[in-house]
DNA sequence: AAGATAGTCGTTTTT
DNA sequence: CGACTATCTT
C-alpha cells in the first residue's frame, strides 16, 4: 500500500510520532491534537510499512468505548480488519490472559469477575463476621483500602501495619477478603490486574511467550495508568520490545482513584532513549478558547510543558454570566441554548458540563420547564441496575454453583422464605468447611441441621438453579435468559414494584433478553454463556436509549473527557464547587481541579459559556461563593462579561431614595449595608418584588454581588 | 416481609 | 435539603 496514504493527512509532529523508529516513544498529545488519529495511523504504519504482523501488536486503552473506537478506526483506515491483534482495555486483556492461564495464575477454571457492588457486599459481610463496628470501619473505606493496595500491587501480606492496631485490623479484613474471594473463585477489578502482573513475575515461560509475541505495545491515555498497570506494561515490554505511550499530563484527572501522573515522567527514565513528541496543534477550538485554556493550565507548576495553538480563527469571546442563584444560572443557559437552536445549531451540539452530579437537577428542571429534550450521560451502567444484576446472578449460578456473590444476591430474591437465620447458618458452614455457600447448603440439607421449613425452601431454590443449569446446556443464550426470568419469577417480582419503577424494570429485563439475542460469542455456543457473563462484568453495556433524538447533553466534567461540542456551558464555576471545597487546601489536588478546568474549556469548539451563581442552595443551605479562581486566570481579553439586564445608568448617590415599599426589601439605593459574610457594601440596584426581590451590593472586600433580599439578611448601617 | 422511621452523609468513576 | 440505609415495627 501507498505509504503516503498513511502520512499525507498528518502534520509534521503527528508524522514524527507515527513513523518514529525508536524503541520507545512518548507522545504528549494536547487536547484536540489528533491523539487517536496518531495511534491508529501508527498501527497502520507498523502493519503496512514496517510489515509487522498484526499478532505482534497489542494496543491498550482505558475504556471499552475507546477500544471499540480504536478497532473501528483501524478497520476504516486499512479497509480490512487485521486478525490476531490485541486491542482492549487493561482489564479486558488481563482477563483474557488469566482465562488462558488460569492454572498458572492459581485460579479455578471458571472464576468469575465481581464488580464493586458485589465487592462492597462482601466487605460488609466480612465486617459482620469479624464483629467489627461499621462506624469505626466503614465498608466503603475498607473497600477503598483494599482496592488502593491492589492498585499499588500490594497484597494483604505485603502491607505494613506500622504497629498500629487499627491498621492491623484493616489488614485482617483484607486477608479475610482475599480468602473469601479465593474460596468462591471470585476476582475483582483490581485483582485482574494484580494477578496478571503476578503471572508475569511467577511464570517466566508465560511471560517469555508473550514478550516474544507482542513486539509492539501501544498505550492510550497513559496519564491515567496506575502503578500496577504501568508495572505490568513495563514487564511485558522488557528490554527489547517497542512501546508507544500516548497521553497528556494536563488532562490527568483521575489521580484520586490511583492514576499516577508521575508515570509519564517515569517513562523516559524506564525506557532510556525515549523519543518524546509533542502534539500542540489543535484542530478543535477557536484561538480564543485555546488562549483561555493555555492561560489557566499555565498556573500549574511541574508540567511537562505544552502550548496549544491553532491556525483557525479567534472566534467569539468566552461569555461569563453571574446568575443571582442557581435557577437564574439555569435559566440563562437554557435561553442561550434556544438562541443557538434558532441559529441552526442542533441541541445535541450543545453540552452543559458541571463539576458534580448534584448540579444537574436544577438544570434539568429548567430544561423540562421549557420542553427542551436533554440526555444525561453517566449515571448507572446498564449491568449495574438492580433488576439486571439479579437476573445476571441467576445466569451466573446456572453457569457455576460456587459463585457466592450471585448466591447471596438471589437466595431470597424474589422472597422465598429463606430468612437471614438460614443464610447465616450457610455462611458459617461455608467458612468452617472452607467451601462455597452452595456446597454448604448441600451439607446442611444432608445433615438435617436446619428446620424443615428452611430445608424445603432451600431445596426449592436449589432445584430452580439446577433446572436453570440444565437449561443452559440445551437452550440458546436468549432462550436461557427468558427461561431464567420466568422460572425465577423475577419478571413478576420486579413488575409489581410501585409506580413507573416496575414498568422500567420490566423494560430493562426485556432489554437484557435483547442483549442476549444480539450477543455474538467469539467461540461456539458452548462458551456463549461464559462470554456473555464476562461482558456483563467488564462492559458497561450500550446506553443507547434515546440516542437518536436531538437532545442537549448533560454530564460531569470527568465524563466529558475525550468529547467535543460546538457549544459548551460550564456551569457552577465557583469557589468551593469548582475547585471543589475538598480539593482547595492541598496543592496537588487543586492542580488536578485545574486540569479538570482545562479539560472542560478544551471541550468547546466554537462557543464557551462560563456561568456561576452568587447564591446557591447547597446541602439545604444557602451558600455564597465567589467566582472561581480559574475564571480570574483567564485573560480579560478572552472574556466578555454578560451584564444583568439594563441596570446601567441609574446614578447611585446617597441622596436618591426610591421608596422601600416598592420593593419590600427595606433597602434604598446607595445605602450602606452590612452582610454577615461579605461585610460592608453599598446597594447598587434592586430588582423584583417580595420574596423574589434581589439586590445588587458592591461590597468593599468582595466586589459586586447579586443577593436574594429574603436570604441575604442585609442590615442598614 | 413489607412499610415506616430515624439517622447519616454528601466530588469526580471505569473496569 | 434529599437520597439512601439500617433498623424497627406491624
Amino acid at each position: 500500500m501507498d505509504v503516503s496514504r498513511i502520512l499525507d493527512s498528518l502534520n509534521s509532529a503527528q508524522r514524527e510520532a507515527v513513523s518514529c523508529d525508536k524503541k520507545s516513544v512518548l507522545v504528549l498529545a494536547g487536547a484536540g491534537s489528533g491523539k487517536t488519529r496518531v495511534l491508529v495511523h501508527r498501527i497502520a504504519w507498523l502493519l503496512q510499512v514496517q510489515g509487522v504482523s498484526p499478532s505482534a501488536i497489542m494496543s491498550v486503552t482505558f475504556t471499552n468505548k475507546a477500544a471499540k473506537e480504536m478497532r473501528s478506526r483501524i478497520g476504516e483506515l486499512l479497509q480490512i480488519t487485521p486478525q490476531g491483534m490485541w486491542v482492549g482495555t487493561f482489564h479486558g486483556i488481563a482477563h483474557r490472559l488469566l482465562k488462558a492461564h488460569w492454572q498458572d495464575a492459581g485460579l479455578p477454571e471458571n472464576f468469575q469477575i465481581i464488580d464493586s457492588d458485589d465487592q462492597l457486599r462482601m466487605v460488609k459481610r466480612l465486617l459482620k463476621e469479624h464483629e467489627l463496628d461499621e462506624t469505626r470501619f466503614s465498608p466503603k473505606s475498607i473497600q477503598w483500602y483494599i482496592n488502593g493496595h491492589k492498585d499499588e500491587g500490594r497484597r494483604a501480606k505485603h502491607v505494613d501495619h506500622h504497629d498500629d492496631p487499627y491498621e492491623k485490623t484493616l489488614i485482617q479484613v483484607y486477608l479475610a477478603y482475599e480468602a473469601a474471594c479465593e474460596r468462591s473463585g471470585q476476582v475483582d477489578f483490581g485483582e485482574l490486574l494484580l494477578r496478571a502482573h503476578e503471572l508475569w513475575l511467577n511464570k517466566p515461560t508465560v511471560l517469555n511467550h508473550y514478550q516474544q509475541r507482542f513486539k509492539y505495545l501501544l498505550v492510550d491515555e497513559f496519564q491515567d495508568t496506575n502503578t500496577i498497570q504501568y508495572a505490568w506494561l513495563r514487564v511485558l515490554a522488557g528490554n527489547n520490545n517497542t512501546i508507544t505511550a500516548v497521553g497528556d499530563d494536563d488532562q490527568s484527572i483521575y489521580g484520586w482513584r490511583g492514576a499516577k501522573i508521575e508515570n509519564i515522567q517515569q517513562f523516559s527514565e524506564d525506557f532510556p532513549g525515549t523519543e518524546t513528541v509533542k502534539l500542540e496543534q489543535n484542530y478543535r477550538s477557536t484561538s480564543c478558547i485555546l488562549d483561555a485554556a493555555n492561560a489557566v493550565i499555565a498556573n500549574n507548576p511541574s508540567r511537562l510543558g505544552k502550548e496549544l495553538w491553532t491556525d483557525g480563527e479567534a472566534g467569539e469571546p468566552i461569555s461569563l454570566y453571574a446568575g443571582f442563584n442557581e435557577q437564574d444560572e439555569a435559566r440563562y443557559i437554557v435561553e442561550r441554548i434556544e438562541d443557538h437552536v434558532s441559529d441552526h445549531l442542533l441541541r445535541s451540539e450543545q453540552a452543559i458540563l458541571y463539576r458534580s452530579n448534584a448540579q444537574s437537577r436544577v438544570l434539568e428542571e429548567e430544561l423540562i420547564r421549557t420542553g427542551i429534550p436533554y440526555r444525561i450521560y453517566g449515571g448507572q451502567r446498564f449491568y449495574d441496575r438492580l433488576e439486571i444484576k439479579n437476573a445476571v446472578a441467576y445466569l451466573r449460578l446456572s453457569y457455576g454453583r460456587d459463585d457466592d456473590a450471585a448466591f447471596e444476591r438471589v437466595i431470597n430474591t424474589p422472597t422465598r422464605g429463606i430468612g437471614n437465620k438460614t443464610v447465616e447458618a450457610l455462611r458459617l458452614r461455608a467458612r468452617e468447611s472452607n467451601t462455597s455457600l452452595w456446597r454448604a447448603s448441600e451439607q446442611l440439607i444432608a445433615d438435617g441441621s436446619l428446620t424443615k421449613r428452611a430445608i424445603t425452601a432451600l431445596q426449592n431454590f436449589m432445584t430452580l438453579i439446577n433446572d436453570c443449569g440444565e437449561a443452559s446446556k440445551t437452550l440458546s443464550l436468549e432462550d436461557l435468559a427468558s427461561f431464567v426470568l420466568e422460572a425465577s419469577d423475577l419478571m413478576a417480582f420486579h413488575g409489581k414494584e410501585t409506580g413507573e419503577k416496575g414498568q422500567a424494570r420490566i423494560e430493562n429485563l426485556q432489554e437484557l433478553v435483547n442483549a442476549t439475542r444480539q450477543f455474538e460469542p467469539e467461540g461456539d455456543d458452548s462458551t456463549a454463556l461464559r462470554e456473555f457473563l464476562d461482558t456483563a462484568a467488564l462492559d458497561a453495556g450500550e446506553q443507547q436509549a434515546d440516542e437518536y433524538t436531538d437532545a442537549v447533553q448533560l454530564m460531569t466534567l470527568h465524563s466529558a473527557k475525550g468529547l467535543e461540542f460546538p457549544v459548551v456551558y460550564l456551569a457552577g464555576i465557583e469557589e468551593n464547587l469548582f475547585p471543589h471545597k475538598m480539593s482547595i487546601e492541598e496543592p496537588g489536588r487543586l492542580e488536578e481541579e485545574r486540569r479538570l478546568c482545562y479539560v472542560g474549556i478544551t471541550r468547546a469548539m466554537k462557543y464557551l459559556y462560563l456561568t456561576y451563581a452568587e447564591t446557591r442552595r447547597w446541602y439545604g443551605q444557602e451558600s455564597y461563593n465567589a467566582v472561581s479562581r480559574f475564571v480570574r486566570e483567564i485573560p480579560d481579553t478572552c472574556i466578555q462579561e454578560v451584564r444583568v439586564k439594563a441596570n446601567i445608568s441609574r446614578p447611585v448617590s446617597a441622596g436618591m431614595s426610591y421608596a422601600s415599599s416598592d420593593h419590600d426589601t427595606g433597602l434604598i439605593l446607595g445605602q450602606r449595608v452590612m452582610h454577615n459574610i461579605f461585610g460592608e457594601g453599598v446597594v447598587l440596584n434592586i430588582e423584583g418584588q417580595g420574596s423574589n426581590a434581589r439586590v445588587q451590593v458592591n461590597f468593599d472586600q468582595e466586589g459586586s454581588k447579586w443577593l436574594v433580599a429574603a436570604y441575604a439578611n442585609l442590615e442598614s448601617i
